[in-house]
DNA sequence: TCCCTATGAATGAAAG
DNA sequence: CTTTCATTCATAGGGA
């Protein structure tokens, strides 16, 4: 049941924590790109498994939620959303005063995903189908999603372009602008399935959970 | 308890994560301790969204559980029997540690003259110019020169408009902000902090060990 | 220690 | 699509 949660894991969690302390020492300030970070296999390690134990307990977090909702779910409280529902205040305010659109986690997590995915501006028919499947996660309209995407994509470029531009004093300018799609990114030595995070939303309805696979 | 001080921040940080097309594994060898892996700051940065976003996905979990689980014990007895109980301090989660780009006197002289001159739009090109001319005194980007032009003209607009605010009535109703204390932070009804997860040292204790031990 | 203000940064939406 | 605007988030720094 609900209550077999194993304190263990718990312990076992907190002792792998024994980081090193140290290393901001020149780089304390943000300018991105240009200086670099150097890790050893075994603090990549260490950081595989950090988020493998996040993965974990998102796993057992899950299963204990499906067990409770199942076992009760006829109260007036709606599971699905947990996020902002735009129509209830908190401590009796503006009802109606949302006037901007925020994505809720499972929202962004989707369309990062369908971003991701590389076909770039999705036509208006997948917008509608997209929007159609996302208002089960919360309020949201097609100009949303369509903003969304415009934005998205905007701002990627921008940046990836912003990044490779540091040192290109001397050079024309290497392969910076490719006429391909953004969904290239310099070197992602750290990728990260995200058809875990997709389990966010698997509480609520796909009950496949794709935690397993962090293969990066 | 009284002067609890409210955190939200996981809703920012959930957005841009992941957006990798997975490649070569890179860890998964065990070539002994030499190999090392070289990072950009935003290799890094993204990294730690990525954490980040599974810290937010455990917090929301392990909320959502204790709302069904308090559920059936008992009924509303917490305000308004609202789901998420929208303040409420967290011991203070420093998932992400951004750093901030902090102007330079000289730097931000050079900035304010060349906005004073009323070019209030500096294209792209200029902005490019300028970052070079104020790298030579600070490190910036043309993301933070960009950034302060942005806010300088927005800023200077809206303390304008503010001066000339005569709608001091008791009924204008401008806008409808927040009746609660000007400083309590907006809805965040949408972040559930951990503080319950802590606050009850249940099964996990997952947000901290993510990121807290791992600064580097 | 706590709260407030200033401001860098993020981002939805709209204009161009 | 690209650029700009408006609003909001989050944090550094200051004051009591």
């Amino acid at each position: 049941m609900m209550g077999e949660w194993r304190q263990q894991q718990q312990q076992q969690i907190i002792n792998q924590n024994l980081q090193n302390p140290e290393e901001d020492d020149g780089v304390g300030n943000g300018n991105g790109g240009l200086f670099v970070k150097v890790m050893t296999d075994e603090q990549m390690e260490q950081l595989r498994q950090q988020i493998a134990v996040y993965t974990t307990i998102c796993d057992q977090l899950v299963d204990l939620h499906k067990q409770l909702s199942a076992q009760q779910d006829l109260t007036g409280m709606r599971l699905g959303n947990f996020y902002c529902d735009p129509f209830m205040a908190s401590g009796g305010h503006k009802i109606t005063s949302r006037q901007r659109w925020t994505p809720s986690p499972v929202q962004l997590q989707i369309l990062e995903q369908i971003f991701e995915e590389g076909n770039g501006t999705p036509c208006k028919q997948k917008i509608k189908e997209l929007t159609m499947e996302l208002t089960q996660h919360g309020q949201i309209s097609e100009t949303n999603v369509y903003n969304w995407f415009q934005n998205r994509r905007a701002r990627s470029k921008r940046k990836q372009s912003m990044t490779a531009q540091n040192n290109a004093e001397s050079e024309a300018e290497p392969e910076v602008e490719s006429p391909r799609d953004e969904k290239t990114k310099p070197e992602d030595i750290l990728s990260f399935d995200n058809s875990a995070l997709r389990a966010e939303n698997m509480y609520l309805q796909s009950p496949e959970l794709g935690f397993g696979n962090f293969d990066w």
